[in-house]
Parts: structure tokens; C-alpha cells; sequence
DNA sequence: AGCCAGAGGACGGATGTGCAGACCTTTAGA
DNA sequence: TCTAAAGGTCTGCACATCCGTCCTCTGGCT
């Protein structure tokens, strides 16, 4: 018999660095604003009841939205009838971190994933509110596909309400994470009327897919999808 | 225009809870062992050099040692040749977790995931050495048919290949996790002879369809492939 | 006008995690 | 016998976090 191929280790030994409550927090309720799902305008729960839902301590809590207001991403009004709010306009956008750009194809990778699955599961399991949701957010992409900021976040919408109709949380959670990722590198490439109406025609179809509960369709279409935004960002990155 | 679609904010604001790098030492180096990716009777590297690698103190690192070393993982050596090393044999597994109980069908999801996404990329990435690593693997598979725990050892070997094929660190890490969650479960349940046979024949063609780049092909391979897994698990589990 | 409730803002102590480094103990081999 | 390499122990510090308390601001109610 043949030795057994010994699985690499590297992954078991490479290093652990844990977050902090103070970064995840601050990384939770920034990209939920990047991602337009606290809109511009929303004012957040009180912060004594915000820190519970989370599960943190009030000071803590704080720490995160000082560093979110800091960065203008949203301020603080003090007094009865108060509260914390999502700054109206955003500050623009920030060019994407190193990191991010060293790892974008991990970051690519990491997308691919939970979107197959997504599409995969949703083929079999999606509610028809959902869908319908779904259907919804396609027709409301069609009159954005020459406004790139907006459709993004409607795209967005669109992506994470397809997790959601998988009914797993770790799921919508994922999707959230990577569409922050991608946001970060998609916006600074350019986006013509006619990519955004070929991407959209790609929404209708996966949609069709999973009326039809047709998985396979389902998995051909989201990859599809998939390798359109990473063709371009290969073309763009190359030498990164 | 319809109002646009409040997305679900749950994801956003439910608990942030990091694990200490202990704990996740702990589970690293514990997961690791039950999968096999550490046999037993392997030396681990010194504590000195291994707390470097996973980027954390030293006292750090030993409680995660003392942990396992209390649990029947590991066993220390003192002296000059001495070190720590993997229990021979493993103590006996013990019943999966409750949280794992009732969240078995995110597990599962979460494995989806991970896996497809290996199969789409392996099936353009991955090198001819990896693709007969997987190759041998497979034949040691059909050898193994009778005795599970030997099976599902080298099954987690394949599928971990499989991630390392991808070339993505973070798909490998997903896969490595996946697998550990799905062990705990799956080990609890039986499996004959042609179970297994059947499931080691998808191996085999995922293999062919990977060889051929034929990226369609590896996804529904792979899809049926879990399906079988999850059926069995929703019949068992039912009442979770 | 004055009070009050609801919101953000600020502080101080207690606790637990993790880090850094020095030192001790055991053991095989030169 | 000495040395090197390994695990085992201890101390002190830094920092994140929690908890509770109190302060400040401000709109609406009496």
C-alpha cells in the first residue's frame, strides 16, 4: 500500500488572531451601512438596548460607535428624541485596503461559496414571499442599470435576500461578509449600462431556476454570474 | 415604485461572541487530532516554536495543551526528546454537542458551501499532483470499506485535498471546520458497506469530471454527493 | 415656566485574557 | 559530568471588557 499522502498542515498551525468585540462590532455595523442595509438617514437602536442585542458591555458598544462616527459614518444627537443615525450623504468610499487587493482572489473564492450554495439550497427550499422579493428586487434593478451606486445596493439586496431564503443564518451571515468584501473591490472598477443589464438578465434567469426549484439550472446561472465580476477584476489586478 | 425591500437586519445586530484564542487553539489543535490531520503518536513541534507559528504567548498555548492533554488528546513527554504527542490510541469520541444537535442543518449548509465551491474551482485550478493525490486516495478508499473509522479518516483526507486544490488558504480552513462539525455527527451513525461503496464511487467521478475541467460536472456530482449524508442525517435527526 | 423622561456622554473600579520574560525540572546524549 | 532540549512554573504588566453610577442635553408634558 502507498503511503498515505500527508494533508497539508499548514492551515492547522497558521496563525489565530481573534477579533475583538470592539472590532467586530465595528466591522458588523460598517459594512451593514456600506452595504446600504442601514440606510442613510436610519437611526439605530438606543444604545442601551443596541448592547444587548449584541451581547456586549455599553462601554464597549460605544468604543465601536465613536470609531464609526469618527469616520463619519454616522452621528450622534444628544437630548430627548435623539439617537445614533447613519450619516446622510456617506462619506465617500475609501480605496481598498491592501489586504484586500493582495487577497482578492481568496476574497473571490470565499463569494463563490456561499453563493453556490445559496442558489443550490434556495432552489429547494425558497419561500414564495421570497422569491417574489426576489422578483421584486430584479424589476427594481432594471431602472437603476444607469445608476451604478444605487444598483449595487440593490444587487446587494437582491444577493442577501437570496441567502435569507435558505433559512440558515450562518449563510446570510457569510453572503453579508462577502458582499462587503466585494463591495469594497467592485466599486472601483467601471460598470457600463450594458454590464449591468447582462448581470440583471442573469438575476431574471436564476430566478426562473428557482420557481422551477431546478437546482443545477440554479448552480449554472449563479456561476455564470460569478465569473463575470471576477474576469474583470482578473483583468484589472493581474499584477497584484 | 414599490417600497424597496427591508432587508432582515437580525444578521446585523445578533450576538458578537470572539473566541479567546484559547478556545480556538484548542479547537485547531482538537479538531485537527479527531480528523486525523495529526495521527496519533505525531510530536508536535516544540511549545516555544508552535507558539510562534500560531502567533500567541507561550502560557497561552499551554492552556490550550493542558486542555487537550486533560481530555485524553495529547500526552507530554518531559526531558531532552521529549515533547507533546498525539494519544495512541484516541480516547473514545464522545455524543456530539447539543448546540450541534440542533444545528445540524446549518452544518450541513455551511459544508455545502465549502464544498461546492471546492469542486467548481479544483475542476480549473487544480495540478496534476493534487488530482492524483485524490486518485490514490480514492483507491485507499475501496480498501477501507468495512471499517468506518479508517474510511471516514481517509474520506476527510480526500476532501480536504480536494480544498487544497483550490488554492485557497480560506477554503481550506472552511473545509477543515465543515469536516469537523460534520464528523461529530456523522460518526454517530451507521454505515454499511455499500453506503460507503456508493459514496466512494461519486469520489471516483468527481475525480473524472475534475480531470476533464468539466466544472458543471464536479458540481452535481458533488451535490449528489452530500445529499446522501444530509437524507440520512434529516431522518435520524428529525426531531431536533 | 418648570418638570420629567429619554437619549447620548463620561468615569472608575473589578475581572479575565493574553503577553513577555525569567527561571525550574527532567532527561538523553556528547 | 556537563550540556542542550524539552516541558513546567511563576510573576508582573497591559489591555479589553464589563458593570454600575452619574452627568448632560433636550423635547414634550403639565
Amino acid at each position: 500500500m502507498s503511503t498515505p499522502p500527508a494533508p497539508s498542515l499548514d492551515s492547522v498551525f497558521s496563525a489565530v488572531r481573534s477579533q475583538t468585540a470592539f472590532e467586530e462590532t465595528v466591522d458588523r455595523l460598517g459594512t451593514a451601512i456600506k452595504l446600504g442595509l442601514l440606510e442613510p438617514g436610519t437611526r439605530l437602536p438606543p444604545e442601551r438596548e443596541l448592547c444587548s442585542h449584541l451581547g456586549i458591555a455599553r462601554s464597549t458598544l460605544r468604543q465601536a460607535l465613536t470609531a464609526l462616527t469618527e469616520s463619519g459614518l454616522l452621528y450622534a444627537v444628544r437630548g430627548r428624541g435623539g439617537g445614533t443615525f447613519v450619516s446622510d450623504p456617506l462619506p465617500p468610499a475609501v480605496a481598498p485596503s491592501q489586504e484586500l487587493l493582495t487577497g482578492w482572489r481568496e476574497a473571490c473564492d470565499a463569494r463563490l461559496a456561499v453563493e453556490l450554495a445559496c442558489a443550490a439550497l434556495a432552489a429547494t427550499r425558497a419561500s414564495a414571499e421570497l422569491l417574489d422579493a426576489i422578483g421584486a428586487l430584479v424589476e427594481q434593478l432594471d431602472d437603476l442599470l444607469d445608476d451604478f451606486e444605487a444598483y449595487r445596493q440593490a444587487d446587494v439586496h437582491l444577493h442577501i435576500t437570496l441567502a435569507e431564503a435558505t433559512g440558515s443564518e450562518r449563510l446570510v451571515a457569510a453572503m453579508t461578509q462577502a458582499q462587503g468584501e466585494m463591495t469594497d473591490l467592485i466599486s472601483f472598477i467601471p460598470h457600463p449600462h450594458e454590464i449591468l443589464s447582462h448581470s440583471n438578465e442573469q438575476h431574471a434567469q436564476l430566478l426562473a431556476a428557482l420557481r422551477e426549484h431546478n437546482a443545477a439550472r440554479a448552480l449554472a446561472i449563479m456561476a455564470d454570474h460569478l465569473h463575470g465580476t471576477e474576469h474583470v477584476l482578473a483583468g484589472l489586478l493581474r499584477d497584484h
